[in-house]
DNA sequence: GCATTACGGGACATTGTGTATCGTTACATC
DNA sequence: GATGTAACGATACACAATGTCCCGTAATGC
């Protein structure tokens, strides 16, 4: 439930019987659910909201997407659909900073810590859609990752028993403590420190 | 503002004239905030369930605190004037793995999720009393973590030139990421794992 | 043409927040 | 003991937002 693309059921042929959805209003409820969401934040993101944004009646969305953070969701999932870059310099040092430098960029945007903030809270009171965020939006980014450390092992430049899940947790744990909890800027420097961590805490032994 | 123990205003005569408010009911009120929180998390918590449990009327809550995120600081900053524990075994690592411990304790209890991610939803909202969370409950946390690590930099067992916010947020962050974003349980190694990474990223340099 | 479904508009019930207004009660001062 | 002031419980209120329902209309396949 709850997916980018709405639809197609369980049946093998899509179509169904009655007039078909507008696909243009599905584009329109998204882009304008992430341009609220980047402009007012979570809590000012309304189904209203969204539903003049758009240009479209209210019932059109619920027809869609069961619920407001549902719609978030599906939104974000949709705009990063492609954006999951794959860095290979050569050098893990390089790779992991390239990789925070992104992560980095990321969390300072100003909307950033209201939009993830509010989510969260959401998803922690809905386990099924918290399983569609982490499996459509997260885990994607972080399996990016993964290939950046994987590399570095290959490479030799860290231990081959590198706990990955925890690595990458390590890597943006400390960024979302800042940006999210504390509310304070992340430094330039946020991403070499980070990226040095991994290569300390990690590094092949002799 | 949002203060733990209300009012006293400006006047060296914390006396007004008029009746003055019952004290049991500040009591009584953090009491029952903090009971609902852990029973149905910062999403289920009214202040309409807030005043029936303490027995008090709704007006006699926003008498006191302006909002229901101030009132859930307030009863967080109340519960946890006492319990800053000031760990001291004589090795860092045995320090920071006590530390970790408990912080995993905190984080893996089954409402802190809900609470937390609620709470810092609408802490983004609101950057004054987002100050006084920080200033009043997490600082204070924060300082005796920053104790252990200073005492292993006097022991020679840090590097001198440590950043502690920084070291803070990698002992926290990787929790937080597991616990509340991704929504998994600690396990019980977290507390080593994490307390290494500080000790192989921080080695003072031979 | 007919069944079926989407559409926009709007009404609706529900829930929660925060404010305001009662009559009443507790305390200090005169 | 009378008076002023402010807290108290109860309750009504305005407001905002969620999610549902129903209407007349439009689009599609059979």
């Amino acid at each position: 439930m709850t997916t980018d693309e709405p639809v197609a059921e369980s049946t093998s042929v899509p179509r169904r019987p009655g007039r078909p959805r507008d696909a243009r209003h599905d584009e329109a409820i998204l882009a304008a659910t992430l341009a609220i969401l980047r402009r007012d934040g979570y809590r000012g993101l309304t189904i209203d909201g969204v539903a003049a944004e758009a240009g479209v009646g209210r019932p059109t969305i619920y027809r869609r997407w069961p619920s407001k953070p549902a719609l978030v969701v599906a939104a974000l999932v949709h705009a990063a659909r492609l954006a999951v870059p794959d860095i290979d310099t050569g050098s893990l040092r390089r790779d992991l900073i390239a990789v925070q430098r992104h992560q980095v960029e990321l969390m300072n945007s100003p909307d950033n810590r209201r939009v993830t903030a509010g989510l969260v809270a959401d998803l922690a009171a809905d386990p099924d859609l918290a399983e569609t965020y982490v499996s459509r939006y997260l885990a994607p980014r972080r399996a990016a990752v993964w290939q950046v450390l994987r590399r570095g092992v290959d490479r030799g430049e860290l231990a081959a028993d590198v706990d990955f899940a925890f690595a990458y947790d390590l890597l943006v744990g400390p960024l979302f403590m800042r940006a999210v909890v504390w509310g304070e800027p992340l430094t330039a420097d946020a991403a070499e420190k980070t990226a040095d961590v991994i290569l300390a805490a990690f590094a092949p032994r002799s």
